[in-house]
DNA sequence: TCCAATTTAATGCATATGCAACTATTGTAA
DNA sequence: TTACAATAGTTGCATATGCATTAAATTGGA
């Protein structure tokens, strides 16, 4: 018979990217986030608008992996908060875009020196060879599992 | 006024580790863990249960990164269905060891060799040093981010 | 010793989550 | 045109989550 299978969870890659991750996501959340109302999934999104403009419901649940019926009601949140705005496609009645309000956009002004203070801080002692390594592997992992999607049509 | 700070998402390295975590965890739950009715956060307490064997609820609570309430229910379910067991610490009454049953382990070495397969698809085409750098740094992040998860209730 | 503080786990409660079902709109092909 | 498929978004429902609190056991100091 042969012997059990062992994980060696020290070495296993997705453990070893998954506390990462909590940790990078909980320390932020406590200190910068929560006071604001926010969680870290809130601010994925708000990141994703601040940083590539606006866009559709399905295509936020893509780049910030939440469940398009979960930030649904998010994006209401958000849009009650007065942060977002939703506004009906120009060519398309059932797309709607999500874009920053001028409140939301000084409000990620504010957090982002936050966030890259706690980015920098993260990163303290990595050689600067071994981030860009890191960062490579990192978009080579995530190619290798993102499912094959089609591109949004433009509108 | 100062122009408005730019985050970068895609140079981002929350951004960048959070992604490949949930793609990681969602391709593995779905394809793997969720015909057996196990979440990916259960995966992770059998996971560790499996390496490191008999641990108190407070541990695996640090090691998973999943909140002790959270746990607690997990671990009520995972013992409903009979793979963990409660067994109340022989030096401390108020400590629970929770440990893999027999059809813990079972379940556990069925799904390593899962695991690893997975594992070893994410890293296609990730060079050998670029492996290493990645693990270095995570490691190296880890640790510089893990003293932070000390919960000073209020200061 | 006694007793307050600390530690560990469980639970009450309000809210968030994810799947599936549903509505509405757009695309395609006969 | 009509019919049907595909897509975008919302919502119903059961369950999971996290914070705050409670309960119980243990520790440490006067």
């Amino acid at each position: 018979m042969a012997s059990r299978p062992r994980l060696g969870l020290e070495d296993y890659l997705p453990y070893l990217v998954n506390r990462v991750g909590v940790a990078l996501a909980v320390e932020f959340g406590r200190d910068a986030l929560a006071r604001r109302g926010l969680s870290i999934e809130m601010w994925r999104v708000l990141a994703v608008l601040s940083s590539n403009g606006e866009h559709r419901q399905v295509d936020l649940g893509d780049m910030t992996s939440i469940d398009i019926s979960t930030l649904s009601r998010m994006v209401t949140r958000l849009a009650r908060m007065e942060l977002v705005a939703r506004t009906r496609s120009a060519t398309s009645n059932r797309e709607v875009g999500i874009r920053l309000t001028a409140k939301g956009r000084t409000v990620v002004a504010h957090l982002i020196p936050l966030a890259q203070a706690y980015e920098k801080a993260a990163m303290d002692g990595v050689a600067a060879a071994d981030l860009a390594a890191l960062k490579r592997a990192l978009r080579r992992m995530h190619a290798n599992l993102a499912p094959a999607r089609k591109k949004p049509r433009r509108g």
